[in-house]
DNA sequence: GTCTATATGGTGATAGAC
DNA sequence: GTCTATCACCATATAGAC
């Protein structure tokens, strides 16, 4: 299956996916050894041996390196986008909506760290065209779902302004500003064991209250 | 000598740097590949063949291809540093030094934008522990540089905040999303070739009103 | 100072035993 | 489904000709 995963039936009767264990046993092992080196740096026997395995019960499940790869990007931008797909489209005013979303998006940050930093690789290596030929079609195609993510940003920070609750100029250098300011613990940000929700809400609403004024929100957040 | 650049008098009789141009000039093929395939994905053969020369030529100058990439990264840093310099200890309020600051730092962003996106990668290879064991040392003075130069920001933002222009909670966590913000033209931004110099710098004015904005920063900019 | 070999080790991928 | 063994290739780095 392409997917990774099957629809199984749970004994609750709730369809519901249930991944090979194999499978994604590969691909969090790849995700851990790719935030650690990154992709070109990752050797297929790192991952083997992150797996306590060998490089063949990898090539069992994927056709290759770069497979692996885009796997792992795409059980990310997955786990992403189920983060926020609830609000997505919560009625009220766009402003309401974007607090709501952009918080949940920088918790998920922090929380799927590993998966978020592929996924940011994944669209680094596409916006220098750094892959092969036939690579370059399917890593297209998950930049495309990827782009689609972002867009729910643009149009609501679009909305938000149209509503007179945010203030600014070009929209499209605008939202990366904001997409980089909200990524950014992918990159410093350091779980910790015995952590408290606090801690993590507390960071992320740090992070939400700079990008809510950048973009020109006015008042309090009261996330 | 270490530093690659010896001292030369010239027609004029001023003592200036003059790199040997056959050094600078690896520097900066080598830069190129690094910002399009990244530090792991570009061999030695790659630079070679952007500088029309083989191998032999780039291990002449640079014991290593890791030397070579802390070469890039020095001289990245010392051009953004260049940039910021003139004003770190401009005189009055905080936040005036703020404003000058960032926005050349963003358009310097922009105009070396594959310096600096190979001084990003050599930071993002620090924090990830990548390296090889005495690489580590040379990378790791390298990353001190760098902090020294974040450190300027910090110190200006809490400054200002404590004069009571700006308004945050933690230092730490704001001054990342702000150099978020403030780098993320490294990502996106393309050079064109008969740019106005007035595109470039509206681009980053846009930006530094993000981070303005989102640092807390009341009413207009005025750049 | 730059080039042309070449030594040496690692890497992606495959074949076949179990 | 996983392992061992192995191939072909590529990359870092060196040695020595020019």
């Amino acid at each position: 299956m392409a997917e990774g995963e099957d629809m199984a039936t749970t004994t609750l009767g709730v369809r519901e996916p249930v991944a090979d264990d194999s499978r994604t046993d590969i691909l969090l092992a790849a995700a851990d050894c790719f935030m650690e080196r990154g992709y070109a740096a990752t050797s297929v026997d790192d991952v083997a041996r992150r797996l306590g395995a060998t490089k063949g019960r990898i090539y069992h499940h994927f056709p290759s390196k770069a497979d692996l790869f885009t796997g792992v990007f795409r059980h990310g931008m997955d786990r992403i986008y189920a983060a926020v797909e609830p609000y997505r489209n919560m009625p009220g005013p766009a402003v309401e909506r974007w607090k709501k979303i952009a918080f949940v998006h920088t918790v998920r940050m922090m929380r799927s760290k590993t998966l978020a930093r592929v996924v940011w690789e994944g669209v680094e290596m596409h916006l220098r065209g750094a892959t092969t030929p036939e690579q370059r079609v399917v890593l297209a195609d998950l930049v495309q779902y990827r782009n689609g993510y972002s867009d729910i940003f643009r149009r609501t920070i679009s909305q938000a302004r149209d509503e007179g609750d945010f203030d600014f100029d070009d929209v499209a250098i605008t939202v990366q500003s904001m997409f980089m300011a909200l990524n950014s613990p992918i990159f410093w940000y350091v779980p910790r064991d015995g952590e408290t929700e606090e801690h993590v809400t507390g960071i992320a609403k740090q992070i939400v209250t700079f990008a809510y004024r950048g973009l020109g929100g006015k008042g309090e957040l009261n996330l």
